[in-house]
DNA sequence: GTGGTCTAGACCACA
DNA sequence: GTGGTCTAGACCACA
């Protein structure tokens, strides 16, 4: 969580992060993350930053905060789910049109896909 | 061959879109391509432009031009099977990595890449 | 750098000018250039001429441009005395060539040369 | 006396050579030379080709034709040497230029030349 | 100010 | 008609 390109503002790039974190189950449902000076110190960030981008993503849904007992990732597995299915719908969508562009067909992509995996299990 | 963004320079797009177009087979190998006028006007682009696009395809090895008859996909087949190769490698490695993020496994992955282009199948 | 032919394309001697300059050490390396504007002003050519022939011996290794600062000689200076050597080694082998086709020995030749050498020391 | 280039007229490629053998000494003062019907045959060219050669470089003085008995060099020791000599100078005066804009000094250049004779000579 | 891209349009050799 | 070179001049991001 401290790997920040120059090209986006930090904060878009930690936003980032905390949502793939909770919605690859890092986090969990209703699990309360760190403090805001925690992460802050974590990422190797200034605490206002971190505090932008914990905003923008309680904004978005994915965090809700108790004021006096931090913030936790909200419950509403629905929406995480939701969201998780989104993204992997887009991946998968950008794959099959990058593939097609390459003239390579469904089933000379399912299989490649699945060459990579077996290799990349023997290795492990 | 026609849509440029703001984001790359037109040329590195150009490039970019013709390398697809002999990756992908649109332009066989040994086949003779539009001149650079003709293509520049597809692409509603100075000649200049569409000309140093070329000559950079063809430096990288994609084209061989014939001084007054025109440019030619190279014969050699086995260099495009080659890039396209590499392309396919790195678009399944991304897509791979990118599930991975979501905390998507293997199976799932190739699940919803089936699916979708089940889906696909049926739409068409 | 202002003297062009018209046998050759300008870009060309243009390249083969400023390679000269490294090469024989006008330019050290390490060493800034001129911006493309200045260089093109002094050999009175269009500044795109001049970014292309400074183009094509970066790409040869001879320049290193930073974006915002302007172009470099290498400080490769291995690159610089190999092409050096090579160069030295073709002329001398032409000169070697041209000399015994006109049926003068190894001996005589270098003893032309000395000579030559010889008075034009003197008059300098 | 058969390989020749396109660049530049057969005729003009002839005289070249030509020239060269009498100035080398393949061809002595006073002999006589093959007719032109055997030189265009040896030269795999038409006979007017030859023909033409020979006339010119008999009008710059390395030929005289006896009406009836053929072409012969012409005797004049002194012109051929003249030639020889202002050819080689010229060839010294261009390696000479060639090393200086390379910033190689007369001693380096001399000794890379005796090199490389030295080198060829335990070759051959 | 720096490198770099792009357009509009002229001109060239080659066949 | 083909690739290729060159000019004149505008515009851009970057720092």
């Amino acid at each position: 969580m401290w790997n920040f390109s120059n090209e986006k503002p930090v904060y878009l790039q930690i936003m980032e992060e905390l949502k793939m974190q909770i919605i690859s189950g890092s986090y969990k449902p209703g699990e309360r993350i760190p403090s805001v000076r925690d992460l802050a110190e974590e990422a190797r960030v200034n605490p206002n930053t971190m505090q932008k981008a914990l905003s923008e993503i309680e904004r978005e849904g994915f965090l809700i905060s108790l004021r006096t007992s931090g913030k936790y990732v909200t419950d509403d597995a629905e929406f995480i789910k939701n969201v998780r299915e989104d993204r992997a719908g887009g991946i998968v969508k950008e794959f099959a049109d990058n593939m097609g562009k390459l003239g390579i067909s469904a089933d000379e992509a399912v299989e490649m896909l699945k060459m990579y995996y077996c290799k990349k299990n023997n290795k492990g």
